[in-house]
Parts: C-alpha cells; sequence; structure tokens
RNA sequence: UGCCUCGUGGUGUAAUGGUAGCACGAGAGAUUCUGGAUCUCUUUGUCAAGGUUCGAGUCCUUGCGAGGCAGCCA
C-alpha cells in the first residue's frame, strides 16, 4: 500500500513517475533506495535534496532506504565524518521517515566496505568470463591509450594468469600503482567510461573501517552498482555528472549476470544556491583556513551549520520539496530557502522584545521607582500559545535605528518632538535628545501618554509607528550573533577566488537588552525578536550567560524602502 | 575535440498531443499596536527555424546555447 494517498504534499517529478510505474507494473516486489554518502566531509544542503528525494520516495511508496558509507578510498575517508553524516541523516528524518531508514541489525549503517569480500569474488567472476584482466602500464601509460583507443599490452592475458596476479595483488605483493584490474569491453567506445575502465587499483593504507585486511581497492563504478545490488535497491538515485558512468553501471551487473531485476541508476541534477559555495573542497577550505568556525559555523550550508543557526529539519524539508527534481542544472536563489524558514517559523516562534542595539529612553512625567506588568501576546498566529507579562518603568531601552534626529522622508518611528507607540505600553513623545562630548546620542527624554496605554482610553488614537522596548532595570544581557549571507555576491564560485567575495559583515556580535522571559528561554523553540529576526539559542549558551543565533531576519520592506 | 544530457517569466518548477499554471522574487494597493503576517492586484515565459498534426511547450529535423564526463576520486 502506497503512502502517496496520505500525503497529498508529496511532490511529483520525473523520478517518481517512473517508480510510480514501477509500481503498477509489479517491477520490484518494494521500493528500496539509498542515499550513499562518501564519508570524506559533511553533509551540506545539497544533500538534503538527495536524502529528500530517497526517503521521501521509500515512504511514499511504502519502501525502505539504506543509508551507505560509499567507503571505497581509504585516503580520504574517517570514521568522524561517519558519524557526523548519521547524526545529520537522523535529524533530517527524524518523524518524518524513520519508519523508511533501513538499518543493519546492529543499527549501524551500510557500507561499501563491508562488501570488499563479495566484490573480489565478483572480480574474480569477471576474469574468469574473461571479461576482465589485471593490467600493468602506469597511470599516465592507461591515460594515454585510453584517450587514443588503443588497445594496451596486456588486454589479451590469459585467464589464470589474470587470476593469479589478481590474487597477488591482493595478497600485498606488488606495490601501490603497480597494477590495476580492467573491465575488458571496449577501447574504442565513445563512451570513455567503456575503454577498459580501472576495476581495481593497488593502495596500501588502512581504511577506517576495514583497517588493514586489504590493500587493493575497489574502485566507485565497481562497487557502487554492486553494492546496489547486493542490498537490493530498486532504484539508484545520483546526481548528473554520474550520467556517463550509467553504460558502465549496466555492463557490470549484465556482464555478472546477475538475476533480474536489476538496480537501474536515474540521474537529477545537484543543488546550486545563491550566496553560497557547496562543494565540498570549498567549504573544507573554509573550514581549514579560519575562515569559519568549523564545520557547524552557522554561515555554512552544512547541515550542521544550519541546525546550529536555527534552521529545523522540517523547513529544510520544506525547502527540498519546493525545488523539486529535474535534470536542468539550476541555480536557485536563497530567497526560497530564507522563505521556507519565515514561513514556517511566522507559525511556530515565540515573539519576544529585545533590544539589539539598545538606546536609553527616560519617561520622565513617569514616576521613579514605579513598575507596571503589562500583557503581551506570544504568537499572534497561534492564540493557543497565550500571553505573558512584560515589566515597564521609567527607564527603557529602544533600538538606536528607531530612532532618527532627522528622520528621511517617509520615516515613522520616533523623531524629536514627534510620537511613537511603544508596544503594549504608551504612545511616548520625544522631547529632548541627550549627546555626549562626542555628539553621539546618548539619551532620548520623553513623556508618556498615560491615556494611550494599550486597552485604555483613547489607546486606539491613530499612530503610524510602533516600536520595540525593554525595561531598563529588568533588562536581560544576552550575546547575540547576528549571522548574515556568507558571501556578498550571488554566485561565489563563478569566476576567480571564491575567498574575495568573502562578506566581512556575516557576522556581528552583540550584547542585547532582553525582556526577563527570555532568561529561560528554551533551546528546542524558536524565538521572534519583535519587528528584528527569528532566534534560536546556541549550543555556546550557559544559563549564566545565553548565546541565541540570529537564524532568519524578518522581512524588512522598510530597508527597501529606505534604499530608493 | 569526442561522447552524454539539458533548454518553459528574474529564479525554481507544472502542464504526459487539447485553455501555458503554481511558488519564490519584484511592483502597486488594503489592513495592521511587528514597516512582520494577511488580503487584493500587476508584471514578465515555452532558445530559433522548419516539419508532422484539426491542434505542438510536448513528437521529428536542423541550428544555437548551457552543463557534465574524458582520475588508479566519488
Amino acid at each position: 500500500m502506497s503512502d502517496a494517498a496520505i500525503d497529498p504534499t508529496a511532490p511529483s517529478d520525473f523520478i517518481r513517475d517512473i517508480v510510480a510505474e514501477d509500481v503498477r507494473s509489479g517491477k520490484h516486489a518494494r521500493i528500496h533506495t539509498r542515499f550513499p554518502p562518501e564519508p570524506n566531509g559533511y553533509l551540506h544542503i545539497g544533500h538534503t535534496k538527495a536524502v529528500c528525494l530517497n526517503f521521501g520516495i521509500a515512504r511514499e511508496f511504502g519502501g525502505i532506504c539504506n543509508v551507505r558509507m560509499d567507503d571505497t578510498n581509504p585516503a580520504r575517508e574517517e570514521v568522524e565524518f561517519v558519524d557526523a553524516i548519521m547524526a545529520d541523516v537522523r535529524w533530517l528524518i527524524a518523524g518524518w521517515a524513520d519508519k523508511n531508514l533501513n538499518l543493519k541489525e546492529d543499527a549501524t549503517p551500510f557500507y561499501a566496505s563491508d562488501y570488499f569480500p563479495q566484490i573480489y569474488q565478483f572480480a574474480q567472476e569477471l576474469v574468469r568470463k574473461g571479461k576482465a584482466y589485471v593490467c600493468d602500464m602506469t597511470a599516465e601509460e592507461t591515460d594515454e591509450f585510453r584517450r587514443l583507443g588503443k588497445e594496451g599490452p596486456f588486454r589479451n592475458r590469459a585467464v589464470e594468469e589474470n587470476l593469479d596476479l589478481l590474487a597477488r595483488m591482493k595478497a600485498g605483493e606488488f606495490p601501490d600503482g603497480a597494477r590495476t584490474l580492467r573491465a575488458k569491453i571496449d577501447m574504442q567506445a565513445p563512451n570513455i567510461w567503456l575503454r577498459d575502465p580501472v576495476l581495481y587499483r593497488i593502495r596500501h593504507a588502512a581504511h577506517h573501517h576495514t583497517g588493514d585486511e586489504w590493500c587493493i581497492y575497489p574502485l566507485y563504478d565497481f562497487a557502487h552498482g554492486l553494492s546496489d545490488y547486493l542490498e537490493g535497491i530498486t532504484h539508484s538515485l545520483c546526481t548528473l555528472e554520474f550520467e556517463v558512468h550509467r553504460p558502465l553501471y549496466d555492463w557490470i551487473l549484465e556482464a555478472l549476470d546477475l538475476p533480474r531485476p536489476l538496480p537501474h541508476q536515474y540521474e537529477f541534477a545537484r543543488l546550486n544556491l545563491t550566496y553560497t559555495v557547496m562543494s565540498k573542497r570549498k567549504l573544507k577550505q573554509l573550514v581549514d583556513e579560519g575562515l569559519v568556525s568549523g564545520w557547524d559555523d552557522p554561515r555554512l550550508p552544512t547541515i550542521s551549520g544550519m541546525r546550529r543557526r536555527g534552521v529545523t529539519a522540517s523547513v529544510l524539508r520544506d525547502f527540498a520539496y519546493r525545488i523539486g527534481i529535474t535534470k536542468y542544472p539550476s541555480l536557485t536563489e536563497v530567497d526560497a530557502l530564507e522563505y521556507a524558514m519565515r514561513n514556517e517559523f511566522n507559525q511556530i516562534a515565540l515573539r519576544r522584545l529585545a533590544v539589539l542595539h539598545p538606546l536609553k529612553v527616560v519617561i520622565t512625567n513617569y514616576a521613579e521607582g514605579k513598575t507596571e506588568e503589562l500583557e503581551a501576546t506570544n504568537n499572534p498566529e497561534n492564540p493557543a500559545a497565550g500571553t505573558r507579562k512584560i515589566p515597564f518603568s521609567r527607564e527603557l531601552f529602544i533600538e538606536r535605528a528607531d530612532f532618527m534626529e532627522t528622520p528621511v522622508p517617509k520615516y515613522f518611528r520616533l523623531k524629536p518632538g514627534g510620537e511613537v507607540r511603544l508596544k503594549y505600553a504608551y504612545i511616548i513623545k520625544c522631547d529632548e535628545v541627550v549627546k555626549d562630548a562626542a555628539g553621539e546620542i546618548t539619551e532620548l527624554r520623553c513623556t508618556a501618554d498615560f491615556e494611550s496605554k494599550t486597552g485604555g482610553a483613547t489607546s486606539n488614537r491613530k499612530i503610524k509607528g510602533t516600536i520595540h522596548w525593554v525595561s531598563a532595570p529588568h533588562a536581560v544581557d544576552v550575546e547575540v550573533r547576528l549571522y548574515d549571507r556568507l558571501f556578498t555576491v550571488p554566485e561565489p564560485d563563478a569566476d576567480g577566488d571564491f575567498k574575495s567575495f568573502i562578506n566581512p559583515h556575516s557576522l556581528e556580535v552583540v550584547t542585547a537588552k532582553c525582556e526577563p522571559s527570555l532568561g529561560e528561554a528554551d533551546p528546542a523553540l524558536r524565538y521572534q525578536f519583535e519587528r528584528m529576526a527569528y532566534f534560536a539559542l546556541d549550543p555556546d549558551s550557559r544559563p549564566e550567560k545565553l548565546v541565541f543565533n540570529r537564524t532568519i531576519t524578518l522581512r524588512d520592506t522598510w530597508a527597501k524602502e529606505a534604499k530608493k
């Protein structure tokens, strides 16, 4: 029974169409996909697309999805990455596709390296069938012959000799690069990957998962399709660059004459996002050169970075579904991601008053020492979220940007002699601007219209501007990290050095003045500092020193207007 | 250069031979105790030229453009 009927939000795309047709025709007993990361780096939002596709299909068609470490290259893979990848995947699918996550019996992910014994047997089988041979050419010679479409001198070795040499390769008798096992296909094939591709190479190196057991390692092309076959994968989904490898994928499975149905490979376009870089190499460079704080730096498009920034798994999934699946190598505007964040946070975030760049305000006609408790709405989008009390007193902080001594046109916040509403409190009028010796504004002296208190006699008096504020004596100080886009241009890796486009203002750290209730902020919740942005607690937070990360600003039509 | 793939508003996508639609963005307005949210409206598109057909974004041909591959990386 397909889940598609009970999930109307499930998207439609050319791959799901194929799967649906295969389900209809009864080609497979059960749909089985896989997510096959190489454990050589952290997952990023591009992987989100693949995870949501593979798990989404499993989910919609009542199937399962394996997470398989594509670990056939001991030189660059590490256990640290396996753990990080699994944590990210589990987080991403939690409460959504847990049921469809297929793990090994000991609850660990699958590893291509676990199949090395079987893959080796398949290699021997290919040799016995005369479809693979041991080649003694150097890497350079191999390249050269392949370019020229020329058959090498070892191509027609006898089966027995090939079998013997392969065994000796495995036994460690030869140094790295001395020989390879190659498929015997067609050196004149128009597709380069059919010109006797290398199946095994010699690497005397320890492997993160198999240790020193092997000194020959299969290449991706040989290992991947066989791993798919061994796991019973029905639909092997990968990105466009593997398109030209598909004939080889099929050739290997067919050459071995494996029982049908065979897994089939389908390709889709990887995700590209404006104002960021996605390649593992570039992300690693940013991390290694200390240009960001680590793989989980909130400015990075890594899953761990976005999680730390405050982005939720459901936002990422929603985004992945919004962008769709095609074969067109598109460039998605980051606005689509930001929209997904705002769209969800607007529904769930608790509203709080917090002043990021404080300016002191004294209400001169308000009694010294007096305090009032005012009622504030937790979430206007969700009445069930209820209300809370916030203290008001004679001395307050407001946002520096909410006052302009010489206001620009259309500015309707506080100005000398002007009025503005303090949210949930009074309408105040600015009587006096106090400056220090340097001419810097240090304080505003205002008077409140006591009749205008929220709910009061003239509270419905029309005032264009409403601003947020915090009572100075009650304010809680917190650290706030204001993150912005890491790059200043839409396509940082289009040309030139991407690092020269790094946004020098991608992080601003401030000490904010917050309403008291924020002192008990919950790391599981999302907050909107009213009129500013959505925030989440950073793991660096300690009870005595909270740290908030700005996940995404509110839409700011004033900023756009002011630029005109 | 060879081989493979892909071209639908600014962006991401839908339309499976039958009214080119949706979302994001942009612009205008309404409303608002968040310049948020919400609501209304507007704008802009089938790469080009032929062909098949009653009818083509869809099928065919050619051209143009873009991307991928040409590691003993994945």
